[in-house]
Parts: structure tokens; sequence; C-alpha cells
DNA sequence: CCTTGTGAATATGTTCACAGCA
DNA sequence: TGCTGTGAACATATTCACAAGG
């Protein structure tokens, strides 16, 4: 059966988080190939290339539509365009960051957010010598000043890249200032209400997962 | 039946990575928790602070061995400890960073590392301008001298924070030169033999899984 | 009581294998 | 021919539910 229009969620019939999650990194990669000057792919080439078999890539796809040609492949354009409407970065998101230290700094230096649908608006510090640096994109702003700028900007992603003993607060402030995706680099697990979605990023997660290989 | 040493791997029927990935959570929670004077917790504490089942967590010590006690949990610092044995960071691991801009910059002023069994050891960048400086812990090195320093230095992990265009190529070079475990920052998924693992860290595929749900 | 550790039951995720179409 | 999209088969992961022990 065809899906009505090109970006249906299909019936909807709730998409396994764990196939969300594979979305972007087939994004990632179709760009670089379309970087590359390439024109289509297939399933099987994006496989091997990501190190997963063709067959996830072709189920993961289905649960959104038909985006391929049978004997062809994938036009890597047009499935691009695809993906960013399913992710819904066929737009740009304003982010909030909190933590002006080398961390933040790091994060608000990157110039590579905006071609894949993200914009640092607003970077907060409490500790004064940090309020109105210029860095990246932005002078360093007051964390008594979030709501306001949170209401300007209409975000509804913050980062946390402060301390962990901070962390916690800078979640409960951010939750009551009415963010909902908080992305935290502090190795904590924050407590947040259900309607909040956090991600983790803790490189010595990924450190210790690599050890217990290495004997 | 009990297992014979404390920490066995029990019979190593290999245990699934995915259990593998939660122990280092299970970890910084239970450090979390000693650091704040505690001494006992139960699977349903730490589940509930973890947002998984009590079940997962029982099951999923279950693999390495009984850590706890019926009627009164798990004593905190102990299953510390057995931890750190099962994941291998009950010692400290020399890490080599390849890439001095900012995000380099960051990684190698982290405090957070030793404590948690990691500690930079060098820091390498091909721009004549960074090296020599000191960052972090260490002066930075000419990439050039990848080879000598590994062999000095016995590291086996590695952090790619360089720009996505020449990070494959670092990736061969870290290879060549005898690493088997790579931290990847940079924006692209690498081609490696089978005998390297790789983990990657790229926050845009984070915001991008958010976005699915902001609609 | 309370909480662990664990088989059995359930739920979820991945792969197979092939019809169908360019 | 070559490749997609997809049910059916298989594999893996999670939860249930309870015996056993402090």
């Amino acid at each position: 059966m065809k899906a009505i229009s090109t970006v249906s969620k299909r019936n909807s019939k709730e998409i396994p988080d764990i196939v969300i999650g594979r979305l972007p990194v087939y994004l990632r990669t179709l760009r670089l190939l379309a970087d590359a000057g390439r024109d289509v792919t297939s399933s099987q080439e994006l496989g091997e290339h990501l190190g997963i078999s063709s067959a996830q890539i072709r189920k993961d796809l289905s649960h959104f539509g038909e985006f391929g040609k049978q004997g062809t492949g994938y036009n890597i354009t047009f499935l691009c365009n695809q993906l960013q409407k399913i992710l819904n970065v066929d737009r740009v998101w304003p982010i909030v960051l909190v933590g002006a230290g080398s961390l933040g700094n790091a994060i608000a230096n990157y110039a590579g957010f905006e071609s894949r649908g993200f914009r640092i608006v607003a970077i907060f510090d409490e500790d004064k010598k940090k309020i109105g640096l210029e860095m990246g994109p932005v002078f360093v702003d007051d964390f008594a000043n979030l709501k306001i700028r949170v209401e300007e900007t209409r975000a509804q992603i913050a980062v946390i890249a402060v301390p962990t003993h901070v962390a916690q607060r800078v979640a409960d402030q951010l939750i009551e200032a009415g963010l909902t995706s908080i992305l935290c680099y502090a190795p904590i697990t924050l407590t947040v209400p259900p309607h909040v979605r956090v991600e983790y990023i803790d490189p010595v997660i990924h450190f210790q997962h690599m050890t217990y290989y290495l004997g």
C-alpha cells in the first residue's frame, strides 16, 4: 500500500524509539555521500558503511514510507530531504546552553550545528567574570535571565555543560523556564518530570564500556 | 550455584553488550550515592533513580555474581568495587587525544577522568602553532610523534577531536600506531578493521532524536 | 516483613527470504 | 538483472512472579 504523502508517519503505529535513534545516523551518512558528489546509494552500501544489515535499514525506512526504487536504490538528495522532514530538521531549532566553561566554549564555537538544524541562541553562566564575554555566536548572559531569553527565543532545547554538583539545580530551573528537551554533559542522571526528555553525553561511560573488552 | 570468585565473569556465557553498556551508569550512580554518604541501596531505589526497572538491574548484575543481600539490598562501596573490577577500571588507563582545538582543550582540561579510571597522557595536533602549548595535564605534541608516544605510554585508547574531513585519516594512523579503541567526536562513521572498537559522541544525533518528538 | 536472584513468560528487535517491479 | 519493501521466522531483551534467605 502506498503512503498517502511522501512523509507520512505511516499510520503512526508508534515507531520504536530505537529506530528514531538510527535515522540521524543515516541522515549524517547520506549527507556525507551527497557532499562527495554521489547521487544514489543502496541499503547494502549504506549498511556496509555503517556496519549494520541492509535489511535493518530498509525496515527502518519502511516505517515512514517507500523511498527507494527497486533495482536502483535510493536517491540520496531525496532521502536526505525525507529524513530531515521526519526528524523535523527541515528548519533551524534554537538551543540554549548553560555553562560557559571550556566545554561550553567548545560547544558554542562549533560551526557544525546550523547545517544540521540547530543554532545556539543563548549561553548562560552565573559567574560574573564570564557574563558579557563573547563566545561563539553570542555573548554570555546571566543565568538569572533564563526565563526571559527562553520566552524571547522560543527555545525548547537546552544543553547542560556545568559542573556535576549544580547540574540538577540547573535542570530544575530549565524545566521551570519551560524547556522540554535537555542534553546533559554532566556525569549524573537527572531527575525530571515525565514530559521532559533528557539525553546524556559522558565520555567516561564510553571509555568504561571499552575497557571491559580490554580486559 | 555460587560464583567461584567474587568477580567471576560467571561461566562467561557471552554477556550481552547492552548489559555492559549499563554497568558504567550503575557505577556512576552508586559513586554519587556513596559521595552522599549512603551505605546501602536496593535495585528498586537505583531503578527509580535511573528510570529503569529493578528487575533489569538485578538481572544485569546477576550475570557477574551475587552482590546483594536479601531483605537488605546492596552495600554501595562493595558493589562499586565489584563493578570497577568487572569494567577493569580498578586501575588508570592512559588515553591519547588527537586535536588541540577548543573541543580538545575542553577534554584535556576536564578534571573528572582520573577518579573514574582514565588519564590523558598525550595530546596531538598537526598545527605548528598548537604544538608546545600546555593543555590540561600535558603539552601539545606533534602528531608525527604518535607512534613513539603510544609505545612509551602503552595507550590503547584514543580520542578523536579533529575536524570531520581529517577524522578518517587520523583514525587510520591511530590504528596503524596500534590503538584498538577509539572515541570519535567527529560526526562521521569511521571505517576500521574488526579488531578496533569505535564509539561515537555527536550532540547533533541527540538533538535530532529529540526534535523528532518535538514535531 | 523486605529484597535478592532467577526461570518462565512476554515483548521487542533483527534477519531471512522472496514477491514484485524497474 | 538488482534492489526494495515486507511478512514470517528467529533472536534478543525485558519483565513477571516467586522461592529463598536475611
